[in-house]
RNA sequence: GGAGAGGUGGCCGAGUGGUCGAAGGCGCACGCCUGGAAAGUGUGUAUACGGCAACGUAUCGAGGGUUCGAAUCCCUCCCUCUCCGCCA
């Protein structure tokens, strides 16, 4: 959520950042709620104040002696107008604030100054690359003909207990799905410094809210029946951001860096809208895993936080050696709640393409006041909103692909990075 | 799933219709005291909105109701704890 008070100031300046997203502000409606809404704000505020000083004034009378029915004509004949009135001018202010809520909770962040201009992925500005991608001298094959020969990937299964847009790993490539787990948590937590954490998987209205993937974007999820309004976590970005959730931090427990947390967990999108889109293999499933980094810090510290995070995740893809590039997203390609983000594409030789394996953003404040997460300025004294922060740790599924890509071999083998060993067992290669 | 108890400020805890944003304590901050500290002592110590300010309003798990007036009474929901059952 922007903050009201800066629209106020500067409206033109708001309407001017969220055009780089293409998308228009309505001026003139925010203004005209906001005056209503202070003007309506105001009336029950007088009406209240009124109601009180009379109730309190029977209340002296009755203490005094006198009957409750003498207090009562004695202060006031009018109480019954006032209370009309005051239900009057009470239901307005709230409708008129459930409006002006409901057009805040639903305008996007604005885009740090560095965003550059564009409408979709394609004005994305690339920053770098990292890594030659290997010279093959045979034609690659992508990762679902791979999974194939080496008969550990299973997608007709998956589509038999469950429907498209889920897999099935068995053997070695199940086992280094779990190994890729085990070894960028490993990293995170031992050498970047993240505590790690187990989260629910199940959210409520509120968490989601709270990260602004709702009211805006509840056709993405998965909502469960019953009686709870439960949706499945979309990304550990829900559930680990909402740690801070409705907190006011000392500034001893956000520590020199502020708060970094690393948690493992699957990730359930509905993926309405993205018919025909990546329906081959893994890359873009109902159900998937990914590390996720979350860092919850002080306001001046979140713009080289971002930049640490992002390195956090590169060194993932360092270590497993493969190949990608670093892209900082154009207006258009933003993400709702983030102000600046960058994504890491890894070289993908089935598709002879950078493809997106982690999406780092900085939130600045944005998701810090719909949650309400403050710590305690010692400057000031005064409970101040925290900047948070995410980046896939990496994308689990997508890493896999990557792997099984870009260590094929002519026989459909598959080699694996020496930081994997360990990890796998003592197992080199996977094959048949 | 069954039975019971409870949710009050950073924490503990009093308050069962009236001047209660809420006693008291702990913690914390500042001052006094001290060579310094502890102890002692004094003052202060929630958040949001509106207002230049004085101040006003709201908030005692959430929502609704009764009432001139609700932390307090009624209804619904959520959460926590105890016992029983079941269970990884």
């Amino acid at each position: 959520m922007l903050d009201i008070k800066a629209i106020r100031q500067n409206p033109e300046l708001v309407a001017s950042a969220l055009l780089k997203r293409g998308m228009t502000f309505d001026q003139a409606r925010f203004e005209a709620l906001d005056a209503r809404r202070k003007e309506a704000d105001v009336r029950a505020q007088n009406l209240l104040a009124e109601r009180k000083s009379a109730s309190k004034r029977i209340g002296e009378l009755v203490a005094s002696g006198k009957s409750v029915e003498e207090a009562k004509a004695e202060v006031d004949s009018t109480l019954i107008k006032l209370a009309q009135e005051l239900e009057a001018a009470t239901v307005e202010a709230e409708s008129v604030q459930t409006e002006l809520n409901a057009l805040l909770i639903e305008t996007p962040n604005l885009p740090d100054e560095r965003v550059p201009e564009g409408s979709s992925e394609d004005d994305n500005e690339e920053i770098f690359r990292w890594g030659e991608p290997r010279q093959l001298d045979f034609m690659p094959k992508d990762h679902v003909d791979l999974g194939e020969l080496t008969g550990q990937m299973d997608m007709e299964t998956a589509g038999r207990i469950a429907g498209a847009r889920f897999s099935m790993l068995s053997g070695d490539l199940a086992r280094l799905h779990r190994a890729l787990i085990q070894f960028m948590l490993d990293m995170h937590t031992t050498r970047h410094g993240y505590t790690e954490v187990y989260v629910p998987y199940i959210v409520n209205a509120t968490s989601l809210t709270g990260t602004g993937q709702l009211p805006k974007f509840a056709a993405d999820l998965f909502r469960l029946e019953g009686d709870q309004e439960y949706y499945l976590a979309p990304t550990a970005e829900v559930p680990v951001t909402n740690i801070a959730r409705d907190k006011i931090y000392d500034s001893a427990e956000l520590g020199d860096e502020g708060l970094r947390f690393v948690a493992h967990t699957p990730c359930f999108r509905s993926e309405a809208g993205s018919y025909g889109r990546d329906t081959r293999g893994l890359i873009r499933q109902h159900q998937f895993e990914k590390v996720e980094l979350v860092q919850i810090v002080r306001p001046a510290q979140s713009e080289q936080a971002l930049e640490a995070l992002t390195g956090h995740a590169e060194k993932i893809l360092q270590a497993l050696e493969l190949p990608y590039r670093k892209v900082v997203l154009c207006g258009g390609d933003l993400g709702f709640s983030a102000s600046l983000t960058y994504d890491l594409e890894v070289w993908l030789p089935g598709q002879s393409a950078y493809r997106e394996i982690s999406s780092c953003s900085n939130f600045k404040d944005f998701q810090a006041r719909r949650l309400q997460a403050r710590w305690r300025n010692p400057e000031t004294g005064k409970p101040e909103l925290l900047h948070t922060l995410n980046g896939s740790g990496l994308a689990v599924g997508r890493t896999l692909v990557a792997l099984m890509e870009n260590g094929q071999q002519p026989d459909g083998s598959i080699t694996l990075p020496e930081a994997l060993h360990s990890y796998m067992g003592g197992t080199r290669v996977i094959s048949a």
